[in-house]
RNA sequence: GGAAGGGUGGCCGAGCGGACGAUGGCAGCGGUCUUGAAAACCGCAGACGGUCACGCCGUCCGUGGGUUCGAAUCCCACCCCUUCCGCCA
């Protein structure tokens, strides 16, 4: 959420951005609101002030004996106006705000204007595609043919977008978990959560699902739950409400979790593999920082996603997206993409953002600098350390054999209970 | 699921129709005292919104309704927390 002070003054900066994203907001409707919505307030403000004034009178004329009936007759019909006033008022307010949660946020300077993916910009590539001997593989039918996944059972317990992770498929899918987790607590300062799974839907404002994306998420039937479709949104409203020390900044939080998507709208796009299921595991990484450091604070967040790749060996690019590309929420997004030799190209497995202060107000978190300070947004930021699903994908296709096995990377040995590789069953 | 109790400012905790934005304590800020600090004492201090205004006004005592000239205080509904019982991993 923008602040509305802001739009108030910025009306053609506000219209700019939001021409650079490519969204059709109403701004014009919403200065034209938000002007007759403060004449109202003035006027009911007077009436509020003249009905307190007069009821202190009455108090005090009750209590020396006098009699009152006149003055109560006379505010009795003004607290008939102030009662309609106040509704208008409240209607208004109601629609401004609907206006304010479904304006996207405004795009960093530093972002590149664009219209698709096509136009974000490639800030770096780490490592070589490997080339092959031999045709390789893709992981769904690696992990078939490995007996590790399974999608067709998946596919008759639940439905399409499912998938059973088998034998030392599960165990990777838990080794990864597990790796992220240690190196990102022990080695980057984030501290371990392990959030509900389901949150309600005040939380889902806060971090943006809400109110524009409900139709990309299961919701629990006669309930304001949703399972959630990310650790960002329990993680960052973890601390929604309250004011932090500035001393306690910034706050680094890192949480696995399953994510959940309905993935409307994506119907024959990545069908097959992992690629895009309903279920599927993430270790996120959240940050709660002091303003004037959310940016070095997104480049250290990309290092802290890159260095899980680059300890697995696994070939990347960084992209910077561009302003049409940008999520909702989002000021300026990074994403990191493996390579994936079934694709013959890059492929997404971490976003990390800064939202600067757009979550932090629609979720209410905020902080001192000094004890009796005034209270400030935060900046909250978030990226995915990374996505275990899409992980593991990577790992397969990047690290399999000519005789149809997978090679486990070195950090992840000793998490797969010192197997070196995953091999194909016997017959 | 049943029963009881409770949700008040950064925190703890009083208040239970009018003088309450709210006693008191802790933490915070300024000062006196002190070589310095602590202690003690004095004072200042909430959030949000409106307005050109460090002034003025309004709103906020879980949330939403209601009663009243006037509600933190009374009524209704809902949410959350605690304890006990039942059930369950």
């Amino acid at each position: 959420m923008l602040d509305l002070r802001w739009i108030r003054n910025h009306p053609e900066e506000l219209k700019a951005a939001m021409k650079r994203r490519g969204a059709d907001v109403p701004v014009d409707e919403l200065i034209e609101l938000d002007g007759r919505w403060r004449e109202k307030l003035t006027l009911v403000e007077r009436l509020k002030a003249e009905r307190n004034e007069a009821s202190e009178a009455i108090g005090r004329a009750k209590r020396e004996g006098k009699d009152a009936s006149e003055a109560i007759a006379r505010m009795k019909e003004v607290a008939a106006q102030i009662k309609e006033l106040d509704q208008e008022v409240a209607e208004m307010e109601a629609r401004i705000k609907e206006l304010l949660l479904e304006i996207p946020n405004v795009p960093h300077e530093s972002v590149p204007d664009g219209a698709s993916d096509a136009d974000n910009v490639e800030v770096r590539r780490v490592g070589e595609p490997r080339e092959f001997d031999f045709e390789p593989k893709p992981h769904w039918e690696l992990g078939v043919s490995l007996d590790i996944l399974d999608f067709e059972r998946a596919g008759r317990v639940t439905g399409a977008r499912f998938a059973f992770l088998k034998g030392l498929g599960a165990r990777l899918e838990r080794a990864l978990i597990q790796f992220m987790l240690d190196l990102h607590t022990e080695e980057h300062g984030y501290t371990e959560l392990w959030p509900p799974f389901i949150a309600n839907a005040d939380s889902m404002t806060g971090t943006g699902q809400l109110p524009k994306f409900a139709q990309d998420m299961f919701r629990l039937e006669g309930t304001d739950y949703y399972l959630i479709p990310t650790a960002e949104v329990p993680v960052t409203n973890y601390r929604k409400g309250e004011i932090l020390d500035g001393a306690s900044l910034p706050l680094y939080y890192t949480a696995y979790s399953p994510c959940f998507r309905a993935e409307a709208g994506a119907h024959g796009r990545d069908t097959r593999g992992l690629i895009r299921q309903h279920q599927f595991d993430k270790v996120e990484l959240v940050k709660l920082v002091a303003p004037e450091t959310s940016y070095d604070e997104l480049e250290s967040l990309v290092r802290d996603a890159e260095s899980v790749l680059q300890k697995l060996g696994l070939p990347y690019r960084v992209t910077l997206l561009c302003s049409g590309d940008l999520t909702f929420s989002s000021a300026k997004t990074y994403d990191l993409e493996v390579w994936m030799p079934s694709y013959g190209r890059y492929v997404e497995i971490s976003s990390c953002s800064n939202f600067e202060d757009f979550q932090a107000r629609r979720a209410d978190i905020r902080f001192r600098r000094q004890p009796g300070a005034k209270a400030e947004y935060v900046h909250t930021l978030n990226g995915s350390g990374l996505a275990i699903g899409r992980t593991v994908a990577a790992i397969l296709e990047n690290f399999q054999e000519a005789d149809g096995s997978v090679t486990i990377p070195p950090v992840l040995v000793p998490y797969m209970g010192g197997r070196t590789k995953i091999e194909p069953p016997r017959e």
